[in-house]
DNA sequence: AAGCTCCCGAAATCG
DNA sequence: TCGGGAGCTT
């Protein structure tokens, strides 16, 4: 219990050896000259001097490939090394999990050692932990389930349902956002419904919607994502000798990526670098926590020093929330600020970075900053207008294919695009090029339905009141309670003031029919002894994570069944929840400490740029979005198309066409040696064929920067990639696309609808056809060829073919349009 | 209650 | 194109 009271005692318990903390102001001892610490090498005076800084708050503007991680892990260094701070006093806070995991890694890998105890973690880990450790006070239990947003909106749903709400225009999707955008904003149900217009129909509505969310969401002992920052913040407000403790804790907070944080977690920060009062302190010295080193003159312990980086040209998540002013505006917040400029680019090109600052010049309302590279202009951007997204896609296989036959590792490069959808195009051509790649991101693991169903298993035994994940497993795998039955339960454990898992213990007194009460009873005995597998008060021993899982999936028969199902879908299905326990064998190894609830914290808390797997010898195909942060020799931007990027649903919001062009700004500083900006003029959406007009942004590259290999004016015909006049026009356009505002007439009739697009989108088997080294083939796209070697296996086999026409090509033979001659 | 077919509406970005 | 929901039959 004493962790409840004190986050950490002991670290803080004196000065680490070898001098005092120094909170604020100077290093007594100076930095006298000659000795330079090998952490300041290799770095201009800027990083140098956001590495040794050190005052009440910093400021670091870090443009693109400015170097910043570098910065900040060789910051929180030479507070270790120095002395300056235990690793318990730090807490650096980062955007993704991948990200903090790198940071300390690299800080491991300076120190040597002595980084345990820091907290590097996201905003959401990071309240996690403090949400769990104070439960009592926020008042929810240590177990309480975490909803990502389709929990939130399969409850939402209900709620809709059960209210009528959808007949004025509610969707689980628009309510959910809209209850999103209030938490980011930290208002509540009262709060809200203080200010609401009550004579309209639709914000009553709206309000009773939000109110029974909360409600249930108590009820369930369930946070959803926002409320894990906004209940922090709550939390330390209603509970100051709490907060004091995290104030004491922290005495060095560094925030990553500060242009996307919300009003929440703005929130949060300050709450954090609070001062601690003077009789809070004595108080807290008195309890046998100790202060007495950390007080100032006051008596009091004064606010964290606080370092906060961003770049607000990188501001990509103003729609959930983020709001730039926290960075535009944190001098006046935080008096006293530092404020330092990193622009020299030690990422990518002259060229790259030339078209990088053309673009983001044309935001308005922004403080000027240019980007600037000692390395040389390097290649020219290649630009491509392609037919369709097959074509786009083709053409990103071919120059893939080109730069790793020059010597590029598929690892350094990668394809960005803007919405998830476009990926399927590119899979396709990717697959039959036989180029090897991965997705991240995407429909993610845990977000599978065999996953959240196993998970359930787990997450109703961890959180007993959690009624949706109850309802989830109620008839999976199936067990002939229906609909009717479900709604049963819940309005008897309504009736009767008791928890949905209680009704189903309850069950026999419910009338149902012998088999369906069977069914229930057995269900409810299974989570009751798997409960008990894991209780601390049971002398039986103590479960794991992987034996409770498999207790649970033997005895709710749900990978037996999928197993033996005729569905070949189930077979992959049942692979995932092996992987699942997998990954629950692998964490008991690594976290022989933690249990259920560790597990499933760390499960929900996964973000897409994640999985990220750098060993892996592939091309990386993501979002812009995911894009962030990241970098790569090579980088192919698709679908640089009006109505894409800018894409439509920006063009009403407020703010929207200038966050679509930091979007394209961050995607192009990705780019260390390559980029590639390609579109294509039609794209299949929805099932048919919509055509395309170039983006807006591709207009304010400089013409010189962009070598069109197929410019938007002259990709009128099938023609293949012959530039037959680069760049014929001084805007970079050839004729008549998209212009300037003159009525510009559709492109010429889209031929691509022809066979060359709808062929490829056929699924084709070659079955079992075998090529060897010799056998002539003719390719429907390619012409005739040789082929000239054949490597991998079964249904992995590429063939390397030469083809009389089209060069050298890698084709995956089972797929491949292609017949033996 | 389960399983089947048919029809409709949907997809922007995310911890 | 695809997944969910409605509505049908078994």
């Amino acid at each position: 219990m004493t962790t409840l009271f004190d986050p950490d005692n002991t670290p803080a318990r004196q000065a680490p050896p070898g001098g005092p903390i120094i909170v604020d102001g100077e290093r007594p001892d100076g930095h006298a000259g000659g000795y330079q610490s090998p952490l300041l090498e290799g770095l201009n005076p800027q990083q140098r001097e956001a590495v040794e800084y050190r005052g009440p708050a910093l400021l670091i503007i870090a443009g693109a490939g400015s170097g910043k991680t570098s910065v900040l892990t060789r910051r929180i260094a030479s507070l270790l090394e120095a002395r300056e701070a235990w690793p318990s006093q730090i807490l650096a806070i980062t955007f993704t999990n991948k990200a903090a995991a790198e940071m300390r890694d690299r800080v491991k890998a300076i120190l040597g050692q002595g980084a345990d105890g820091m907290w590097i973690s996201t905003f959401h880990s990071s309240c996690v932990r403090i949400l769990r450790r104070e439960a009592e006070n926020a008042g929810l239990s240590a177990s309480f389930s975490i909803y990502d947003s389709a929990d939130t909106k399969v409850t939402l749903k209900r709620i809709i349902k059960s209210l009528d709400a959808d007949t004025l225009g509610f969707t689980p999707g628009n309510a959910s956002a809209k209850i999103s955008k209030l938490k980011n904003e930290l208002a509540d149900v009262d709060s809200y419904s203080r200010n609401a217009n009550m004579s309209d129909p639709q914000e009553v509505m709206f309000v009773e919607i939000f109110r029974q969310y909360t409600q249930r969401l108590r009820a369930a002992n369930a946070l959803d994502f926002d409320d894990l920052i906004g209940e922090t913040v709550y939390l330390f407000r209603a509970f100051p000798r709490v907060a004091a403790l995290y104030r004491r804790r922290f005495r060095h907070i560094l925030v990553d990526e500060y242009q996307d944080t919300n009003h929440a977690q703005y929130s949060l920060v300050r709450e954090l670098t609070r001062p601690v009062e003077p009789e809070l302190a004595d108080e807290m010295e008195a309890t046998g926590v100790h202060v007495r080193n950390l007080r100032d003159a006051t008596g009091g312990i004064p606010g964290a020093s606080l370092t906060v980086v961003g770049d607000s040209d990188q501001s990509i998540y103003a729609f959930r929330g983020a709001d730039t002013r926290n960075i535009t505006e944190f001098e006046r917040d935080f008096p006293g600020t530092r404020v330092i400029l990193l622009e020299q680019n030690y990422r990518s090109t002259q060229n790259i970075l030339s078209a990088a600052n053309a673009v983001i010049g044309h935001n308005f309302d922004r403080t000027d900053k240019k980007l600037w590279s000692a390395g040389g202009d390097g290649e020219k951007i290649v630009g491509f207008t392609a037919y369709s997204g097959h074509d786009e896609a083709q053409f990103v296989a071919d120059e893939i294919e080109v730069l790793h036959s020059a010597g590029m590792a598929y690892r350094d490069m990668a394809v960005f695009y803007r919405t998830n959808a476009q990926t399927r195009a590119l899979e396709e051509i990717l697959v039959r090029s036989a180029v090897p790649y991965r997705v991240v991101g995407g429909t993610k693991f845990y977000e599978r339905a065999e996953i959240k169903d196993a998970l359930a298993y787990l997450i109703a035994v961890a959180n007993p009141n959690d009624e949706l994940a109850l309802r989830r497993i109620l008839n999976t795998p199936k067990r002939g309670i229906g609909p009717a039955t479900e709604t049963g339960l819940a309005s008897f454990a309504d009736a009767n003031q008791i928890s949905f898992r209680q009704a189903m213990r309850d069950s026999a007194s419910l009338g149902l029919g012998p088999k369906v009460t069977g069914a229930i009873l057995t269900l409810a005995t299974l989570l009751d002894e798997a409960a008990l597998s894991i209780d601390p008060a049971n002398p039986a021993g103590q479960a794991n994570v992987s034996e409770l899982l498999t207790f649970l999936l033997d005895g709710s028969g749900l990978l037996t069944l999928l197993r033996n199902s005729r569905d070949p879908q189930d077979e992959a299905r049942a692979e995932n929840i092996e992987e699942l326990v997998a990954q629950t064998k692998d964490f008991n190894k690594e976290n022989p400490d933690s249990g259920l609830v560790d597990f499933l914290t760390q499960v929900s808390l996964v973000a897409a740029a994640d999985d990220l797997d750098d060993a892996s010898g592939t091309v990386s195909l993501m979002t812009l979005h995911t894009a962030k942060g990241l970098e790569y020799e090579a980088v192919f931007l698709t679908g640089v198309e009006e109505g894409l990027l800018p894409h439509q649903m920006s063009a009403h919001e407020p703010g929207g066409p200038a966050e679509e062009r930091r979007l394209f700004y961050v995607g192009i500083t990705r780019a260390r040696q390559r980029l590639y900006l390609s579109l294509a003029m039609t794209r299949a959406q929805f099932g048919d064929i919509n055509v395309a007009m170039p983006s807006r942004y591709l207009q304010e590259i400089p013409v010189g920067l962009i070598d069109w290999k197929q410019s938007p004016g002259m990709a009128n015909s099938r023609g293949g990639t012959q530039p037959r006049a680069l760049n014929a026009r001084r805007d970079g356009f050839g004729g008549g696309f998209a212009g300037r505002g003159e009525p510009r007439a559709l492109p010429p009739a889209p031929k691509p609808k022809t066979e060359w697009t709808n062929r490829v989108s056929e699924v084709r088997d070659n079955g079992d056809l075998t090529l060897a080294a010799g056998d002539r083939i003719r390719h429907v796209d390619f012409g005739d060829g040789r082929v000239n070697q054949v490597t991998g296996d079964g249904t992995k086999r590429i063939a390397h073919v030469q083809f009389d026409t089209a060069g050298a090509r890698k084709l995956l033979i089972k797929v491949a349009p292609i017949e033996k001659i």
